[in-house]
RNA sequence: GGGCGCUUAGCUCAGUUGGUUAGAGCAUCUCAUUUACACUGAGAGGGUCGGGGGUUCGAAUCCCUCAGCGCCCACCA
């Protein structure tokens, strides 16, 4: 008698929110539970993945969506051969992006600002949105059939990772890695925040350059893209050898420019190249890191003439207040009239734009965390090879040490160069943020007292710290916090290291980079062994998805349509590591397909077995034989594929099999035996059709989770597919 | 300027570390189809592997060179 729901073609929409349940009430995504239960062995090889956590304010996207289905690939064939496997979940606070946004809804929907609300209440609001967003990306990542271990979601900013951030800081700060100190950083006017180099944005421009002279008596010319920048002008530079301006080294000249008394002083610096522009270069310690350290070489005053709302701070009335793009015009006005411009050209330069808010990034001096990459201390406690304990060594050092003693493997393998060469250039990490929604800097003042501590200090009389942390400090504790650490737990004893940090290449310094810095520092092991990297998902004409663009394409809309067994497939085939991948509406339609297809041949095996014995194993005919054994083959190639992680190369394997082999030759020659053979040729015919397709729905299974377990179940099996034994050879 | 890639069928891409006649999916064309499946089957056409040079018994694969495209980082007086 035929299942019912074989009557039908296959119907996604009526069988995927039951079968995650039956997933879900097993309670076989927890990796103790399948020890309980006995279908994994308790001193079983571990095998664990921490989810990249999404950020709170987001919806799934297609990004999410392929690293759902490629984690969830590698977590349920390693579930299946019998490791102790845990996919750990969670979100990231996402600090400076919830924050703007929620501030934005705020100024929509009550005309309010961050200050009209204050601290408590902006942050009461935050959290009320965040757990929205949290169960909306919660519920989609499940819609998406992710095996994740739900028991162990971590959020980056719930209290156990409170506290993991305080105590790595605590560490840092007692290693004299984390210190605190005046310096031109990115201000963004727009987020009222500093921002760290990694998260700007270059926007190529064209843009107007001047070339003029401070006065008529000035004896240099200098150039700029920024003239209001040039009231806070302390110097000009030239270079040591420059014949042409050597006789003037030394000289001061005190001018009034544009309204503003300004003092400028020629000096020599070998940072100037002589052979471009002018060969000098007008110095602004208070807005522009490469003049901060020009002047700090030299001694120079630091004049800061704009605040943090990109607004001019000089006393010249025809300047105070006005905005820089204001204050720009006004001088190049000035110039034009007092005939000191000599030359105005437009030049192709980059605007430096914070990645969140899209501020334009003005350079400010101020006081803020760092930590310092370049700083001896003495290494704790090391498990990695060729870094010894308390040994002398610096971040940049430690982090170099993993790709040179190949701790870590990236795959494509072109990323460890990448890597590499960034981390060679990597300047210290500002970490300290002005906005109010992240991890509070665990330091205290009391007068000229400071305190840094795990906890606030005992006596009273001291003040927190205003600032909050870079959201990628709390990021990078991920592979540990999420198990617990600082707390010895029997679960970052089991499950850390990682095996697999799986995201997307352009997150690679943000993240990977700093899981690495804080995991090797901290915890003295890598985060992780292996790290794959996929690349962007593009629509079919390669254009980067954006909801602005409205080309974005809605995975769970994808679902919907056409299952999500077809989304997650599609995802996979063609999309080898490394590189940008383009997706379309007509392959998901495909893979809908090939779905049914593996439903209709179910059909077919189960109505033309119907009177075999599957207790018994019956000698199997020449033929049968032959491709029993060539399909055993096919397993192992498969299985070496998933291994190896080419996850891209093994599905496409085993679509091709299914439908090109199994359908359409062992099937179809079975048709002719099973009516006219002997019935020893039927009963061979019977079992081979039942063992190869017993055992392509366990291959197919990490795939294509959904149709998959519901055949399993049709097929009268009893034990959920999703802990059957990865198959070696085919068998019932 | 520094770094990393890419260029293979009309389109999107494989090609597992050099080995018969270079593959897949989609698209196109022809035919079939009352019997698991039209969300189907059988078959066909289509490539001097970006150009040139070299190494080798043998090159899409290794080396050199030229051209085009892309990404990342830096500079931006």
């Amino acid at each position: 008698m035929i299942d019912e729901r074989l009557l039908k073609p296959y119907n996604p929409a009526e069988t995927e929110d039951s079968i995650y349940k039956k997933w879900i009430d097993s309670g076989l995504f927890n990796p103790d539970t399948c020890v309980s239960k006995g279908f994994t062995k308790p001193d079983a090889p571990t095998f664990s993945i921490m989810l990249p956590p999404p950020n709170v304010t987001g919806v799934l996207h297609m990004g999410h969506a392929a690293t759902l289905t490629i984690e969830d690939i590698m977590v349920r064939y390693h579930r299946m051969k019998g490791d102790r496997t845990l996919w750990l979940p969670g979100t990231d606070h996402a600090a400076i992006a919830t924050q703007s946004k929620v501030e934005k809804i705020v100024e929509k929907e009550e005309g309010k600002r961050r200050h009209d609300l204050g601290r408590e209440e902006l942050l009461k609001r935050i959290a009320t949105f965040v757990e929205g967003s949290r169960t909306t990306i919660v519920h989609q990542s499940k819609k998406m059939g992710a095996s994740l271990d739900w028991s162990r979601e971590a959020f980056t900013l719930d209290e156990e990772r409170n506290l993991a951030v305080r105590t790595a800081f605590k560490k840092m700060y007692d290693d004299g890695l984390i210190y605190r100190k005046f310096r031109v950083v990115n201000w963004d006017p727009k987020g009222q925040t500093t921002i760290s180099d990694d998260e700007i944005i270059y926007e190529a421009a064209k843009s107007p350059q001047y070339t003029f002279k401070y006065s008529k008596d000035f004896p240099i010319a200098i150039a700029t893209t920024r003239p209001e920048t040039k009231v806070g002008d302390v110097a000009v530079a030239v270079h040591p050898d420059d014949a042409r301006y050597k006789k003037y080294v030394g000289n001061t000249y005190d001018i009034v420019f544009a309204g503003v008394p300004i003092s400028v002083k020629i000096i020599a610096d070998s940072a100037v190249d002589p052979a471009y522009g002018t060969g000098a270069v007008g110095v602004t310690p208070a807005h522009s890191m490469v003049d901060w350290e020009i002047a700090n070489r030299h001694n120079l005053p630091i004049i800061p003439v704009i605040n943090e709302f990109a607004k001019m701070t000089v006393a010249a009335p025809e300047l105070k207040d006005k905005k820089v793009t204001e204050a720009r015009q006004i001088i190049v006005e000035w110039l034009k009239k007092e005939n000191l411009l000599i030359k105005e050209e437009i030049i192709e330069n980059n605007i430096s734009k914070a990645e969140r808010t899209n501020g334009t990034i003005e350079p400010l001096p101020k006081l803020q965390w760092f930590i310092a990459v370049e700083k001896k201390f003495k290494m704790g406690a090391s498990n990695m090879a060729g870094i010894k304990t308390g040994q002398e060594v610096t971040l940049k050092e430690l982090m170099l040490s993993v790709v040179k003693e190949n701790s870590i493997t990236f795959l494509p393998d072109n990323f460890t160069k990448i890597y590499t060469n960034w981390i060679d250039k990597l300047h210290d990490w500002c970490i300290s943020r002005q906005i109010w929604y992240g991890h509070r800097i665990p330091v205290w003042y009391k007068g000229d007292t400071v305190y840094c501590g795990v906890d606030a200090p005992k006596e009273e009389g001291y003040i927190q710290d205003e600032d909050t942390l870079d959201t990628w400090f709390s990021s990078g504790l991920w592979t540990f916090s999420t198990l617990g650490w600082p707390k010895e737990t029997l679960d970052f004893k089991t499950f850390h290291p990682t095996n697999v940090l799986e995201t997307g290449k352009d997150i690679l310094f943000f993240w990977v980079a700093r899981m690495i810095l804080m995991t090797t520092y901290l915890i003295g092991t890598v985060p992780f062994k292996t790290v794959y990297l996929h690349g962007t998902v593009r629509t079919d004409k390669g254009e980067k998805m954006s909801k602005s663009l409205g080309n974005a394409m809605d995975p769970l809309d994808m679902n919907a349509k056409y299952g999500t067994d077809a989304t997650r497939i599609s995802l996979i085939i063609g999309n080898g590591p490394g590189n940008d991948f383009r997706i379309s509406e007509d392959k998901i339609r495909g893979y809908k397909n090939f779905a049914n297809k593996i439903w209709n041949a179910t059909r077919f095996v189960i109505s033309s077995t119907e009177d075999f014995d599957r207790s018994k194993q019956p000698k199997l005919t020449a033929d049968d034989a032959k491709i029993h054994e060539e399909f055993n083959i096919f397993i192992k190639d498969v299985t070496k594929d998933i291994e190896e992680y080419r996850f891209y190369i093994a599905g496409e394997k085993l679509y091709h099999y299914f439908w090109h082999n199994f359908a359409d030759i062992t099937i179809e020659r079975t048709k002719e035996i099973i009516f006219h053979g002997t019935p020893a040729e039927k009963e061979s015919a019977q079992w081979l059709l039942l063992s190869l397709l017993f055992t392509q729905l366990k291959l197919l299974h990490p795939f294509m989770p959904f149709v998959t377990e519901e055949l399993w179940g049709v097929l009268g099996n009893k034990k959920l597919l999703m802990i059957e034994s990865w198959p070696k050879e085919s068998t019932l």
